[in-house]
DNA sequence: ACATTTATTAACCATTTGGTTAAACTATTT
DNA sequence: AAATAGTTTAACCAAATGGTTAATAAATGT
């Protein structure tokens, strides 16, 4: 952290604070101290919890979505962008550890307000993916599947780790760094176990 | 809802609550509004909201358990394991739906005190399971596999969809019958995907 | 240099929230 | 039936929390 400008402080300390408690459990005070500035300037510059809860969410959705869209609307094969999905997602996370959770978190608990996002034109539409799968299934690339269904796959294998990190690490016994080690495999595991249930 | 025990309409009022809002967002009054009581009664059968949450947490973590040692510690083999696991864990968390994102959440936000219950007696075990995977891989059953990403790969199919639902079902567009339909094809599709996958 | 706008702070305020208390009400015991 | 123990409630309390204010300091324009 340089010599930002305070509103930027503010919101990267907004946004560790939300990330790590979520809105509920986040107070303003440890916000205002992990920029160490006065309380009131974050009233000064986001008028409420609300809109600086608002602006955390805003950045996560925006840094999340491109890798949702990369999948959605690139001019790459089904097995490429299973491929470079997994590898980006993953990197993308182990830097963003928190990010997959307060998201889910927070549109589960807040599902018209999320729905906001859902609805924008950033949002990731899956169609043009759809079509993609039935046009590869017709040329016998791949075998017949429900694309939902392998979205689904692709989505839970990549993130779920991430989400579940101290219940899979509880179950598993793992300490940080084999997770780590095994973060990484799975870089090549994921894309394996999906093309392979799927290439004809 | 019959004629229960005031402690007991507390402990369910509670692990709705709770379950629904996490620890940092659930309010006593609510609790209380909930069973239909005054909010002293909490506090009467309940030392503190703490002593409450531990509660439900308990009772929450003494369902999931089972379904986790039916995999470690069973006499089946591994493709019955996951064959049976995702059956039932699929149907179980269809009646619980905010059981596993409960856990994981409280699990990652007090790590600490999780660790109590992942070092007690009921506390799933993979150790057996890890020896089985073995021998089966030496018994030319199954190809060479990782167990513990095996068991990853398992869990995040099975439990990611429940834990990200609103994430899911907004990137994916889907209404809650297409959900439930979609998780009772995957009783059939999870199995598949990783048998086919270990299988020689 | 002076005035004006912008940024920052310390002290406050109102509401929410977990928790307590004293009194009332309901069994249960003798 | 009186005494006792257990249950329930309304009213209350103190601390925490989101938010405001008025005064001050710093920057900017003239």
């Amino acid at each position: 952290m340089k010599d930002r400008s305070t509103e930027e402080n503010i919101l990267n300390a907004a946004i560790s604070v939300f990330q790590k408690k979520g809105m509920a459990g986040a107070r303003m005070q440890e916000i205002a101290d992990e920029a160490k500035i006065n309380k009131a300037m974050l009233h000064y510059y986001y008028k409420s919890k609300q809109k600086l809860f608002e602006a955390v969410f805003r950045q996560a959705f925006e840094k999340f979505a491109p890798h949702i869209n990369q999948v959605f609307n690139s001019e790459k094969t089904v097995f490429e962008k299973i491929t470079e999905f997994t590898d980006s997602y993953i990197s993308f996370v182990m830097e963003n550890p928190y990010l997959p959770n307060f998201l889910i978190q927070e549109i589960n608990n807040n599902p018209e307000f999320a729905n906001l996002f859902f609805g924008s034109k950033m949002a990731p539409n899956p169609s043009r993916f759809k079509r993609q799968i039935e046009e590869e299934i017709e040329m016998g690339i791949i075998k017949p599947i429900d694309p939902k269904q392998l979205l689904l796959n692709l989505f839970s294998l990549t993130a779920f780790s991430f989400v579940g990190t101290g219940l899979v690490s509880g179950i598993l016994n793992l300490d940080e760094k084999t997770f780590k080690t095994m973060m990484q495999e799975r870089k090549i595991l994921i894309p394996e176990l999906l093309i392979n249930s799927i290439k004809k």
